[in-house]
RNA sequence: GUGGCCUUGGUGUAAUGGCAGCACAAGGGCCUGUGGAGCCCUUAGUGGCGGUUCGAAUCCGCUAGGCCACCCCA
């Protein structure tokens, strides 16, 4: 609990990422890079700011997202630009606006970087976040979501998560589910005065949302009403099963939520999300979301494109790395020579050597503002170096610094030019008997 | 947008209406060019505004932040 009442700190629900927890950020961010590549998922950026109506038009109007959540800026132009909520309608945007219309397709695309949401911060939360994402974009077949399941699935796996369940369900489209639309609002209505508050709203805005309520009396009520599956026409039905049987052959386990159903406007089919084992009763922090979103596209561009989808949140992942113990090693260079320099020559002649290290590949570390040996040596053995170098004003005449053993407390002076393969054979000698 | 808890040096904490203290960290010294220990010194704090009171870190109000939950989502 740190609260720096400072000038300046940052916005709410916002946040410096320091060293550590970038170590965890950069092990994502690697393993997401390079599944992405094997699977074909081409890298590309959008910018963070669009055009505040894409939004508007392809997440939704009547979306949370964009009704509260959405940082809305007026430029100097006049123009009213959004900081990005989300991935999918930007590199939807981008899909037609670069011409990938013409690519061979599917068009597999993957991206990364933050994005923004006005809300209240909680755990897992913020508003500035990021996400992993992928996009599938001129493919109707059932494998494209299938495969895009599948690549989140190696990802977490890669990173060492386990106890994870793929939750799915198909929420049709607009050739059924406007008919089982009608019959559970029909239902519903039959209920409604048994309906928490919000649902009743919901009845009338967006009665699919009743479904995934977390009100215990509104569960009750669904659990007894129609469930979608029993109402997808042929096509939406014979896409879920498809979909469900290459998740078995690739031995994904899944479980399906007749009650998932999501909340942005424009899904279409099949919905999933990658929840781990211990929050499946609450379904609070879903480490991954997506679907397919067949109606998106035209939209915004002129052609009718299907399409499908995914996004994980980094943050998420991250904690839930952390709650199971899943250490990330940073790959920073740990120096294990220290140049200790006195007098205005020997600082000179330390600035060459530090070059010359870092030629020859050997990390180094040094404190030039200081001028006192003594202090120079205790950051040294504070930072656990195994060699101090130290050049005083009588080495550099001699041409010959002093190599000191920090472990043992050796030390000899080595000719200047023998100096970099002296040290170098030393940390060799050093590892070896470390093997030992 | 709603609710609960919280806010004291850089960090962790103590003081419950009466002198803001301790530990660690940091910087310097004892020790002129040789570290790890010890000792000494220094820097540095009640988030902000207002109220009650002889007196407020402490009680009250507002405000700003933080954490958590709801809503919603990744």
């Amino acid at each position: 609990m740190k609260k720096p009442r400072l000038k300046f700190q940052t916005p709410t629900g916002m946040r410096d990422i320091l060293p550590e927890e970038e170590a965890y950020y950069e092990r994502v961010y690697s393993i997401a890079d390079q599944y992405a590549d094997f699977y074909g998922f081409k890298k590309i950026e959008t910018p963070i700011l669009e055009d505040y109506e894409l939004f508007v038009k392809s997440t939704g109007p009547t979306t949370d997202i964009v009704e509260k959540q959405m940082y809305l800026l007026k430029t100097k132009g006049g123009e009213y630009l959004a900081l990005r909520p989300e991935f999918t309608p930007s590199l939807a945007r981008s899909y037609f606006e670069n011409g990938m219309v013409a690519w061979p397709h599917p068009v597999k695309l993957y991206t990364r970087g933050p994005l923004f949401r006005y809300e209240r911060p909680q755990a897992g939360r913020y508003r500035q976040f990021h996400q992993i994402n992928f996009e599938t974009f001129g493919s109707k077949k059932p494998i494209a979501e299938v495969e895009i399941i599948w690549l989140f699935v190696k990802i977490l796996e890669k990173l060492g998560i386990k106890n994870i369940v793929v939750e799915i369900n198909s929420i049709g489209d607009s050739q059924c589910r406007p008919y089982y639309k009608k019959v559970l609002t029909r239902y519903l209505k039959r209920n409604e005065t048994a309906l928490c508050a919000t649902c009743r709203k919901r009845l009338k805005r967006n009665p699919l949302r009743v479904l995934d309520c977390k009100e215990v009396r509104c569960q009750k009520i669904v659990k007894q009403g129609p469930q979608i599956v029993d109402y997808l026409c042929e096509e939406c039905h014979d896409h879920f099963e498809k979909v469900l049987e290459y998740l078995e052959a690739l031995g994904i386990p899944y479980i399906l939520n007749p009650y998932l159903v999501r909340g942005l406007d424009y899904y279409t089919k099949t919905v999933f999300e990658i929840i781990p084992q211990k929050d499946q009763e609450t379904r609070q922090s879903a480490l991954v979301g997506g679907g397919r979103y067949d109606g998106l596209l035209k939209l915004i561009g002129k052609q009718d494109i299907p399409a499908c989808g995914g996004a994980g949140g980094v943050e998420r992942i991250i904690d839930f790395l952390k709650e199971e113990n899943i250490s990330v090693k940073r790959k920073e260079s740990t120096p294990e020579i220290f140049i200790a320099q006195l007098g205005d020559e020997a600082k000179i002649e330390s600035l060459k050597l530090i070059e010359e290290f870092q030629k020859a590949k050997i990390p180094v570390t040094f404190q030039l503002s200081r001028d006192s040996l003594t202090n120079q040596l205790k950051i040294a053995n504070r930072k656990k170096v195994k060699y101090v170098i130290i050049i005083g004003k009588e080495e550099v005449l001699k041409k010959a610094p002093i190599l000191r053993n920090m472990e043992t407390g050796d030390q000899k002076s080595v000719p200047r030019n023998r100096l970099i393969k002296e040290v170098k054979n030393a940390l060799k000698k050093e590892k070896r008997t470390r093997l030992k």
